[in-house]
DNA sequence: GATGAATGAGTCTTCATTCAT
DNA sequence: AATGAATGAAGACTCATTCAT
């Protein structure tokens, strides 16, 4: 009896965090209202206070769904043995698939959510934590470049998963907002200024 | 006479866009109300009213003027002859230093602009501009590095910049969100990572 | 069959009853949810429709059996030989101890009863008639001390009885506002007052 | 400039007060809605909330002057030399008399603070300080009975004063319920019960 | 006979903006 | 030019009640 429930709950849980995430995509996290991801979930008001607690409840659990799918694209392909620009061009690359495929546009979700993380730092701390495991994955890879002498061998590697990261993310900014950048041609430019470092 | 009234109506209005700054920090852009911004600005809702058409052109011009100060900040530094880690650590170093002189987390009030950027077409436009133009300066630099050599001659010269500008604008993602950069240590990442081109 | 079923009946309305009066006691009639009424009764929310036509149906039949229930407790009192003062004493002795013994405060409860009785003629209706009833029962009670002598052979026993009653009623007041009075140290202020009539 | 705003702020409290009482008498205090006191009280909702914080303000706000108004009633009445008997007719007598002319009825708001009181520590803590300051004046009156002989030299001055309370506000009680109590008579019965002391 | 998910009307409160003074 | 009291519309959230299962 209780099995249905639960599934069901999850559903309609996954139902209204996608109906959020197309609101806040259009108007922003705190400009939407609850009437209309209510509507964009095209259900009443109560029925969506017996699956969230309220809006912060919703804003939090929509990023650290996308938080979660994003990790999911992301993590097979840093474990894959790429060089610098390839793994970037790989990764650029999947995000602006998902992007499309999905039917939200991811990089303006990340501009949203970070927006949302200077004002509430439970929101902060929720990206934070995904980002640092990111970093993780990213220094394990440093780690490896540095094995096979891609990368010096005095060098430190969180430092230098620093600078990789840095790259990823100006991309999904600059993605947004010049909307005028290609996975191929800024790993080219990535790949032009690697050489630049001898 | 007029000339008075002109230069107090400057005044007044870089004191209100300072105070919606203080506030957006804070707030975030959208959650910030004018009773705040009024507030902060320790004024009357109606001296606010004739300085300003509304809430959507404080938010506005409260942005451009953020651009303009930051586009006053960099400017120079691009025009110095530096190679590309050292650059992007004196960007970094001035972005950290005026982001504390200041008062306002610089790259806090970047990420909420971003996210506005979103939902209004024409504040998307402003900073899509500033960025554009800001691009325009590295590609200058990137000719003169790849005139020095530093750069592979059959390389693109906006593609690198691209690839540069996003370096530049995930430091400052960072430095909202994970708080654990640093300018020089990020610059020797990049450095070691550059060393990975050949 | 239908015995069952009516005894079954009986069982839950009185179940029901019980947890209502537990909610009213707490947060007040009206500010008492039928949310609150049904899990504090843990049954299901159609259940409780089942035996109860709605939230005012439920008041009216909580005060009801509330006022059955005072009635059975303080008939037997009145009925017995007791001197004014002494009366007193037992009735609100009584109060206390089954206000105490039931786990709600009888107290608390008359002040929501009356306090809905102003807005609700019906419920004024209900405990007026009440009231009235037992006041029937002073008045015989009074009769029967003009008998002994106790009372002036000139008095209007319907006067009397008013003001024993009040006597009574404010001693609830006392109990559920200021709760610093006592059955025995007031009914020996009675006494006191009593003794001021020569 | 701000000396018309007090007078102002303090003329447009009372006016909400005033029409917070004429819905609380009738609806009740928790069945009372926003909207009934901004229709009473003739204004916009959000002028209401400039002069108090919330529903909570105006409840504890209203029973607060109300406590005050009847406290200025009372107070010249028990500081007169008047016997028991004749104490409690002129108290409920201007209890009815201070009801019909101020056209909300005194009792029933009486029933409401109660009520109120039993679900609002903050509330009961207020009613009960003002209680326990009239029975501070009720105990000086019973004093100078003493003195007079009129009052037992052995009997405790707080107890009677407690009975002597429980007579005034279970009045209350039944002008309220009953609706079939007056002074003169309720007074006459007590005076009779008073004569049975001996 | 029982469940608990769903609802529409309503609740308190706040907002950006205006206007009499 | 300036004030701050006032507003109508909208905001998040809750309620008593019903109905498909």
């Amino acid at each position: 009896m209780p099995k249905i429930s639960d599934a069901h709950r999850e559903m309609r849980r996954a139902q209204i965090l996608d109906a959020a995430w197309r609101c806040f995509y259009r108007e922003g996290v705190q400009a939407t209202t609850m009437e209309q991801i209510i509507k964009e979930a095209d259900m009443s008001a109560s029925a969506m206070y017996r699956y969230f607690g309220g809006k912060d409840d919703i804003i939090f659990s929509a990023i650290s769904s996308s938080l979660t799918a994003v990790g999911k694209l992301l993590e097979p392909i840093v474990a894959r043995d790429l060089a610098p620009a390839v793994l970037v061009e790989r990764v650029t690359s999947d995000i602006e698939t998902f992007s499309h495929r999905e039917g939200y546009n991811l990089a303006a979700i990340a501009m949203h959510g970070w927006s949302e993380a200077q004002r509430d730092e439970k929101v902060r701390e929720l990206i934070r934590g995904f980002y640092l495991g990111f970093r993780e994955q990213l220094v394990a890879r440093v780690v490896r470049w540095q094995a096979e002498g891609a990368v010096a061998p005095d060098a430190d590697v969180a430092e230098v998963a620093k600078a990789l990261q840095s790259i990823i993310l100006g991309y999904v900014v600059q993605m947004s907002i010049m909307r005028d950048v290609d996975p191929a041609a800024h790993a080219r430019g990535l790949a032009a200024l690697l050489g630049a470092g001898r």
